[in-house]
Parts: C-alpha cells; structure tokens; sequence
DNA sequence: ACGATTGATTTTGTACACAATATGCGTCAA
DNA sequence: TTGACGCATATTGTGTACAAAATCAATCGT
C-alpha cells in the first residue's frame, strides 16, 4: 500500500518553500479553504468522516498540515474532533439550528441597523452589484455560486457595518448555516435563496430607513429558517428521540462518504 | 543548558498516560487553561511574549501540547500568532475594544432579554447566590476572585438563557473582555466590577422585567467601558499616533515579562 | 445461528529531529 | 558616535517515526 513514498529521510522540504515565486503561504491554509469551501457548497456533508492521511495523500501535503486545518476548522465548529476517532463534518442538532437562527436575527438585525444609519453611497453601490451579480447567477441556473454569493452579501453587510467583532461572530455562523441546511433542508421544498428579499434590504439600507433593514433582515432569516424541516417524523429518527438517543446517527446510510 | 533531557528515544509517552487514575486529560488542556486564567485575572499583560520552549519546560509537557493550547487561545483571540516570531499575548486595539463592548451590548441584551421572560425560581436562586458569594469576595479584598466571579456571573446567565450559540459567542467576548481593562485601565479610577449592578439586575429578572433587565445589563456594560481610557494621550502614543503606527509598542517598557 | 472475544489492521496522538527564520551582538567603516 | 553588515545564537515551523487506541474480521463457545 504505501508504495509511492521512499525517499531520503533528508531534504524534506519541498522546494517550494525556499522559492518565494511559488508557495509563500503556509500548505495548511489551503486545506482549511478547500474544506470551507466543500462544506459550504454541500459537496461535504454533515456526519462525513475526515481521515487525516487520504486528506493528506489527496492534497499532497502532510499529516500536520491537514492538523492544523482541522484545528482552524473545529475552531469554526464546522467539524467535530472526537478524541481517537478523528475528525467528522459537524451535524448541528435541531437545538443548535434554531439557536443559530435566532442569534444571527439579533446580531444581523444588530448589523443592518448600524449600517443603514451610516452607509455610504459608494457601499450601496457596491451592495447592489452583490445583488445584482447573485441574480444574475441564479437566473442562470449556476445554483453553486448563487449560494457563495448569497452567503458573501451577508458576510459583506457585516464587513461594511464596521463592528469587527461582530463581523468576525456574524463569518463563523454564516458559514455554519450551509450545514444547518444540508442537514436538514426539506426535500419538497425550493430553497431559492430568495434573492428578492436581498434587494430589498438594500433598498432599505439605501434610504437609511433602520428600522426596515432591521425587520426585512430578520423576515429574511425566518423565511430562511422556515424552509428547514425540523420536524424529522421518520421511524428511525422517531425510536432514536424515544429512547434519549442522537438522532442522525442511526439514520439509514448517512452518507458516511469516505474522505 | 539543556542538562536535564538526556533519555532512551523510546518509551516517550509518560506513563501518567497509561494510569487511568492520574491523568486521563490531554495535556495540552491544562496548558490552555492555565495560560487562560493568567490572562483572565492580569497575571499575563498584553503584548506579552509567550515562549514555546519557556512554557514547555515550565509545565512540564512537551512543545506541541504548547503549540496546541496556542492554536485554541488563538481561536478564542486571547493570542496573536505572528509567523516565525511566536506568540504574544494580545492587544486589542482601541477600535477593537469599542467594538467588543458594543457587541456585548447587543449579545447580552438578547440574552437578559430572553432569560427574564423564561427565567425560573430554582435559577433566580442559584443567581442570588453567585452574587452572594462575589460580594461576599470584594468585601474581604479578594479582589481576585471577586474578577473571576464577577466574569463566570455573565458566564452563567449567558448559560442559563439557553442558546448555546449566544453562550458560546458570549464567552470568548467575556474572555476577550479582560485584556481590554488590563490594556486600557484607567489607574485614576477604582475599577470595583460594581457588584451593585448584578444585584439590581438578579431583581429585574426575578421580576420577569425584561425591559428594566435588559436597560440595566446595556447600562452595566457602559458602566464598565466608561471606566477605560481610551485617550491615550501619552506623548509616545501621540506620536505613534501620527505617524499611524501601533500604539501600544512604543510605550515606555510595556512589562515585556518573558514567560 | 448468534453474540462475545481475540488478533490483525487501520487510524489517530505525540515526541522528536532537523530545517528555516528571526534575533542579538560584535565589528567595522564613515 | 552612529549606522550597516555579518556571524552566532535562539526560536519557531514541519516532516517523520513510533506508540496508543479504535475498528474490523474471523474464530470460538454457547
């Protein structure tokens, strides 16, 4: 098995490194990207198990550096470290999805309030191209990047308000919304971020009219919330709440797609 | 120097390990929490650089359970990892510490808010005590618990609230919180973590009076900003200032107490 | 035939060695 | 005396080897 990997115990840096034209940045670094990125456009999905060495040999980089990603990644708390039993993309609980909701309502709510009472012209331009290039995906049926780009306005709003404390909380529950919703997304639903109601929030900002901002954003996150199906009524699911159990753990093959 | 490190290569793992009566912990724990009080009740100040090899041989573990707890504190933004030149304790900005307390605002405004409405008689109980017991520290000039629990009082009722989401954002604020007062302490001022107002605010929850609890947590919060100066009217810091450089790394000799 | 047990294999945890980088000091020239 | 340069030292970064633990499979006993 470990056929293609017999070299000298020396020189084990890549050369790259010396060379500053290549790869200035630190290889863990992209990892923790790719991963993001997987996990944000549901190409990863919760309960997934993460094996450090096959992560290792599919990027080319080493055991450490695929460390240090996770690190960062549970940091996120988009996956799970379990002691001995290495990494899984987390799978947030009913609890945890609604909580996460209702403080990105107050903490968004929060945000659009500052920033319609002092946004500038230029940011409302620079909103409505967000707005206008995440229609223009959709209407394009690029589903893929309508989501990245859907989830980078609220990043941006966040951003622009100036609060970095805020914008630092707002990055990591954006980006743990993805999972709330692969983990529980209603299959007969659509999920088409409504991106209606993204233009009006900017409509709202532009007019510094706080108090709508405020009440669009959190319609928004409702609606949002709304198309989730928390209810989980099926056999397994219902044994695992009888008897105190996790729910998704027993679900019938959860996807546990070796990577 | 290093005299005392001379064993066989083998048998690394030190036998503690394999005692399940010892220490079933990692010991990259106790390190992160260590290091975490100190920086909680002033012992380490901002900008204090934090060896590797120091800490290591200090608490007796190796220099990747170091590394270890440095990328959690770092996650909490308790350090500042700079590449190649180690870590420091950090030092919030004064935007950065504005920004802190106005989320704080928010954050806990939420949470008394949703906490005075569902709060029950058992909790109003053990909140009394809490504060009992804090009062009961600053009268006898313990001031240093009487800190730590005044900050596990915030803690707590971010806890009792529910959201486990908010719970944890709020604790990496709280945490955050005293490095902002070790950084910007007004040493004119008494800075007695006024017990009063936690009593007052015990009483409007008790009371299910969400309004009164959530002006007297917003007005707490002030309370403790207004007590910080941000003026920072030093001359070396107004020529840092000008020049646009970093404040605080100019300042006459900032305790860089190696450790 | 079913469940428990043991051994082989896979997978994660951690110490350590060495490389790369930064830091501090002493020297030298202007 | 001041500033720049270069060497010696100190400190951090990372790959790798080995140990511990978990997982899987086959066997055995009931």
């Amino acid at each position: 098995m470990p056929a293609l990997k017999a070299k000298a115990p020396k020189v084990p840096q890549a050369v790259s490194r010396t060379d500053p034209t290549i790869a200035p940045v630190p290889s863990s670094e992209s990892v923790y990207e790719r991963i993001h990125e997987a996990i944000l456009d549901h190409r990863l999905s919760p309960r997934t198990k993460l094996k450090e060495v096959a992560l290792a040999e599919l990027f080319g980089v080493t055991r450490s550096a695929v460390r240090h990603a996770f690190a960062r990644l549970h940091a996120m708390k988009l996956i799970e470290l379990r002691p001995n039993r290495g990494a899984i993309v987390a799978s947030p609980s009913i609890a945890e999805s609604r909580d996460l909701f209702a403080a990105r309502r107050t903490i968004e709510g929060a945000i659009v309030d500052k920033l319609a009472r002092e946004v500038s012209t230029q940011q409302v331009k620079e909103l409505r191209k967000m707005v206008q290039r995440e229609d223009h995906a959709y209407r394009h049926g690029e589903m893929r990047e309508g989501l990245k780009l859907s989830v980078d306005f609220h990043r941006v709003i966040a951003t622009m308000a100036g609060n970095t404390v805020f914008a630092e909380v707002l990055d990591q529950m954006v980006s743990r919304t993805p999972l709330v919703v692969a983990a529980y997304r209603d299959a007969t639903r659509t999920n088409a971020c409504a991106n209606r109601e993204h233009a009006d929030l900017v409509d709202a900002i532009a007019a510094h009219d706080a108090d709508a901002a405020v009440r669009i954003m959190k319609c928004h996150l409702c609606s949002l919330e709304s198309q989730l199906n928390f209810a989980d009524d099926t056999p397994a699911n219902e044994l695992a709440n009888i008897f105190g159990l996790d729910a998704r753990s027993s679900k019938m093959p959860p996807r546990r797609s070796q990577v």
